[in-house]
DNA sequence: TAGATTGTTAATCGATTAACAATC
DNA sequence: TAGATTGTTAATCGATTAACAATC
């Protein structure tokens, strides 16, 4: 143990003025609580109150909140609107960002019909699609048109941020061609791993990886002692060359 | 600093047996790449090309597989057929769990059309909804059924997964009936925080924070220079009682 | 003033990562 | 054997939480 042990202390995990990302995932939770909180006629708030109202506990909030600033009032509480206002504005959802949806099947099909797309803050220019039966389709105030009018759209639109429904198959391709074009925020539904250079953003909906994530836990729970620990060899069709095996789970 | 500190070292932060959570949530991800690789024709793969495969590091991968136990061979790699059948049973994909969508709108319709729900592993045994216009409804090979049988459907089939995708006015109520019904862990798509009894899962996919997220750091891309720092007071309508402002946004 | 509640500190916990000994 | 690659250790990093001084 060396005496002047420089254990930086505490370093600042987010660069300047940045916000952890763990944070970053619960302030649209907050906006929508505030949102709900401001709806019931509601003017202030503790912390404890938003907490519940975003299903977190209140340390955890507080902790998240002051990482906007201190917007609140020792003994009070916080202002709704204020609040809710301030958090709008530093997620950005007080401007519009133009987004498009490429792919128009069933689950395309749905958020284009999302009503208010969220909250404010998103505004759909476009529905693309490689099918020509699809496209001059009208879905809700808009028609769905053809994937060959991406590159057009995104630059006449000042498209940022592209939602992919297709497929696993094209889904690589059309993030390749987002991108190119000037997209720089992907929201991925396709079951595959797209790869995007760096300064591209990226995030996941996956319905077949939550139900799995769901189902390991659930066999924890009802299967515990109907389970057999674990079968040496498995009864698959065809294990070839198994590498030496040896059978034992670990400790 | 008291000499004899006792800092339990390196807790196993997992419950016997049981897996970190973090470990859970990409374990899906390793099989949906195994399977890819499968049918490509490969029958051995490196840590690092499974990494690759899944979007992560070799590090995190060989980390993460080390909790399954020790399925891998040493200077040769991993049996592409093996490790899939046993992140599969690890899972729980290797039986099937009952499964009902509640709300057939537009996502309950896509999530219903969804072909192979996932991979194997998830059976949907109902699709429900209270709109007596829907119900009867034929939807690939189902029908829509009455919510009114909700609580039967549940214990006679055995469900234990409940997929939510009603609007958020009827959640909590479609929920507590799921859960008094015998369901144990739900998926939620209605974009309110529902809460649950101990002991029944939940977890949440939400498009609106999604977006949201993702404009968060769109903002710090383009924006940085074009956005003022901060307005000291939001120019929205009617924002009563300010609590003392103060304006300042922390260091 | 007395009571309430924020904003912050510090301890702890959990996740990631690099490095390398073990071993095929 | 020499080369390759796993499984594991230990360091670091990031997130959570409880507690409480500051202060309205």
């Amino acid at each position: 143990m060396t005496p002047a042990r420089s254990r930086r202390p505490s370093a600042p995990t987010r660069t300047e003025r940045g916000i952890p990302e763990a944070t970053v995932a619960r302030l649209p939770v907050y906006l929508r609580a505030l949102t709900a909180l401001s709806d019931g006629g509601i003017a202030t708030a503790s912390s404890e109150d938003l907490a519940t109202a975003a299903g977190v506990n209140s340390a955890k909030l507080r902790k998240d909140l002051s990482y906007l600033g201190s917007y609140g009032t020792r003994g009070v509480g916080y202002d709704v609107e204020y609040l809710r206002y301030q958090i709008a504005r530093e997620i950005g959802v007080t401007q519009d960002w133009a987004v498009v949806i490429v792919g128009i099947g069933n689950l395309g099909h749905a958020l284009a019909n999302y009503s208010g797309f969220g909250t404010r803050g998103f505004r759909i220019v476009a529905l693309l699609d490689a099918d020509p039966d699809l496209v001059g389709e009208q879905i809700g105030d808009m028609e769905v048109r053809d994937i060959a009018e991406l590159e057009d759209i995104v630059k006449t639109d000042r498209v940022s941020i592209g939602v992919i429904t297709t497929p696993a198959g094209p889904a690589q391709e059309v993030c390749d061609r987002l991108v190119t074009a000037g997209v720089t925020s992907i929201l991925n539904f396709a079951p595959v791993v797209l790869s995007v250079p760096a300064g591209v953003d990226i995030r996941k909906v996956d319905l077949s990886i939550e139900l799995q994530i769901l189902a390991y836990h659930e066999q924890r729970k009802s299967g515990e002692a109907a389970l057999p620990p674990v079968p040496e060899l498995p009864t698959m069709n065809g294990l070839p060359d198994l590498p030496s095996v040896g059978g034992g789970v670990g400790a």
